[in-house]
RNA sequence: CGGGGCGUGGCGCAGUCUGGUAGCGCGUUCGGUUCGGGACCGAAAGGUCGGAGGUUCAAAUCCUCUCGCCCCGACCA
């Protein structure tokens, strides 16, 4: 493609809402702008580079045996009236209706429509299993899109549904995608992880995310730095210390600690490191109340206590919901005497002596001990995992913390949305059944951003060869030359000729202009073309990622250029 | 939804406190000189100051309402 002929309206400043480097470069470099709060246009550049990513996305969902489809974005409402989620989706979900006043949804993600198509075409054992997929838009009405590409409300997903006889088959093809996905990954050129996942409000009951990582990224993870446990922190369990066999020393009594109801105010005021207080928190369990112990230097995990309550909402409960529980102000709850069920983190189990909310305005208690001051409903994991916690799974490792980009996550659905939808078979033994399910997602214009993230540096991006929107730029460095216009164009065509991805930059541009450029949009492989190189014969060949200028013959550029690009395609 | 901030030519901003009829840089167009890391000189085009209402002789500026956007938090396949 000739520069001169397409649209790449590169800047030299970004907008002011961009701040993290994709957003940055993908404005600044002309590769999309912004239509709406996180809705964009792609722009000639950035629509190429998705469609890399999405080829790499094809060829290895293809391998796997699955089978690409294309949904509707437009959904009856009836069709989510049927999951439940009509009720349950909440405001995310952006509603909308016909001339006739019906209802219809822009799809947020596609099981109901996978399985109202499944269901009807699906009667046996004999035609599973099934693994559809598609890529498609999406709409997720964001409370707060944000960062660009990395959450916008519009966006380009990659969505798989498998369908299966048995729990079995399902485990087995779960593996399959998590394969599929680390190929996937690999070749788009990113740093990932895999993590053990929440499965959210999909469901089911296993989930790993692939995390690109990088500082920008959204979600925490930590993996131990041993073996080769990773989870994102809302999975990771949190290792118990060891109970202890020690039944505390002091007896328990009452302090004064008029104003301190923060965990560092109370720890400043009694001189003890908040490791030696212990929290308590009052959430609202479906609207009944419930306390939380933790220590207090630790988080409350609340999906560990949606699971543990078994609630299906877990909120923070109000000042005033507080007062009525506790009957003080909030700042000074603690467990001795608490009428409510107070689920207890295990951590708590290996502590003495500890120190708590007294239950009435400005009063804590200290040499509080459990069992013998007051005895919780339940121990269990209910804290957040944080780095610096001995790994769960192996003996000597600890966990570390990292930032992460999801930009997939496999999930084994069972029968949660087959059940419901009404997708079942007749098995070999002539009963029917629910199929098992899984679903398998990739983020692709969230994989571009996260590109981005790990491959960038001052100057713009540094595109991996595989999602580049051209693999190599030959820039003409002056317009007025004969002999450089003419070797600038046989270079392109032959390139071009020969399969490679080539941009020609032939704007009538000084050549600083076409090196800034050539580095903000990131081409892997630069040719430069110019007046000085020809006097010797040469032109010159700069890899986007490193500082080394070569100069090279030219009846020799485009061989090497061909052998070099075919290296690093994949 | 809570907190903070911003809407002024395509982009980045000043002007708003203290009302007097809109300015700077980049970009764009034309002419000239330049020409290997975002050139220089000269000329020019381009703005309902987010929108509506109000106060005033006079509103980008003050008041009310409203819409949009960004950041932090809560939320999240």
């Amino acid at each position: 493609m000739r520069l001169s002929q397409t649209l790449v309206p590169t800047l030299k400043e970004a907008p002011a809402e961009a701040e993290v480097p994709s957003h940055i470069f993908m404005v600044r470099g002309g590769f999309m702008r912004k239509v709406a709060a996180g809705i964009y246009s792609f722009l000639p550049l950035g629509w190429r580079v998705v469609q890399k990513v999405e080829r790499i996305i094809r060829e290895e969902m293809n391998r796997a045996g699955a089978s690409e489809v294309f949904l509707p974005a437009i959904i009856p409402a009836e069709l989510w009236q049927e999951s439940g989620r009509w009720e349950q989706y909440g405001a995310q979900l952006l509603r909308l209706k016909d001339r006739k006043g019906a209802d219809f949804v822009v799809g947020p993600t596609h099981e109901e429509v996978i399985c109202a198509l499944v269901r009807g075409d699906v009667r046996s054992w004999r035609q599973l299993p099934l693994n559809l997929y598609q890529i498609q838009t999406k709409f997720r009405d964001e409370l707060r899109p944000r960062a660009g590409l990395m959450r916008g409300r519009e966006f380009i997903m990659k969505d798989a549904y498998s369908f299966h006889v048995d729990e079995k088959d399902a485990r087995r093809e779960y593996e399959n995608m998590y394969a599929a996905y680390q190929r996937i990954f690999t070749r788009c050129g990113l740093a990932f992880r895999a993590v053990e996942a929440d499965t959210g409000n999909i469901g089911g009951s296993l989930s790993h995310e692939f995390q690109v990582l990088a500082e920008t990224g959204e979600d925490a993870l930590v993996a131990c730095d041993t073996c080769d446990y990773a989870a994102n922190v809302e999975q990771a369990v949190a290792r118990a210390a060891a109970p202890t066999s020690s039944k505390g020393t002091q007896p328990m009594k009452t302090v004064s600690t008029p104003g301190q109801h923060t965990i560092e105010e109370v720890s400043m005021f009694l001189k003890v490191p908040a490791s030696s207080l212990v929290k308590t928190l009052v959430y609202l369990a479906d609207g009944k109340p419930v306390a939380v112990l933790v220590r207090g230097d630790r988080e409350v995990n609340e999906i560990k206590l949606k699971r543990a309550t078994g609630a299906s909402d877990v909120v923070l409960a109000t000042d005033a919901a507080v007062r009525e529980v506790t009957g003080a102000p909030v700042g000074f709850a603690g467990p001795v005497g608490l009428k409510i069920p107070v689920y207890c983190d295990v951590e708590i189990c290996a502590m003495t002596d500890f120190v708590v909310g007294a239950n009435a305005a400005d009063a804590h208690l200290v040499g509080v001990n459990l069992e013998r001051d007051f005895a919780p409903t339940a121990c269990g994991d209910y804290r957040q995992a944080a780095p610096g916690d001995a790994c769960p799974r192996c003996d000597k490792g600890h966990l570390k913390g990292y930032r992460g980009v999801e930009v997939g996550q496999v999930f084994f659905l069972g029968t949660k949305y087959s059940k419901p939808m009404g997708v079942s078979f007749l098995d070999v033994d002539g009963v029917e059944k629910p199929a098992e399910m899984g679903c398998y997602g990739i983020g692709v214009t969230r994989i571009v951003a996260s590109a981005i993230e790990q491959n960038h540096d001052a100057n713009g991006i540094l595109w991996p060869v595989p999602i580049a929107p051209y693999e190599v730029v030959v820039l003409e460095l002056q317009q007025d030359n004969d002999a450089v216009i003419a070797t600038a164009k046989r270079i392109y065509d032959e390139l071009g000729k020969a399969g490679v991805d080539v941009l020609y930059d032939d704007r009538d541009e000084r050549a600083g202009v076409k090196f800034k450029d050539a580095d903000l949009i990131g081409i892997p492989f630069r040719i430069a073309v110019g007046k000085k190189g020809l006097a010797d014969g040469v032109v010159e060949l700069k890899l986007r990622k490193g500082t080394e200028v070569r100069k090279i013959k030219l009846d020799e550029i485009v061989p090497l250029v061909i052998a070099e690009v075919t290296k690093e395609r994949l």
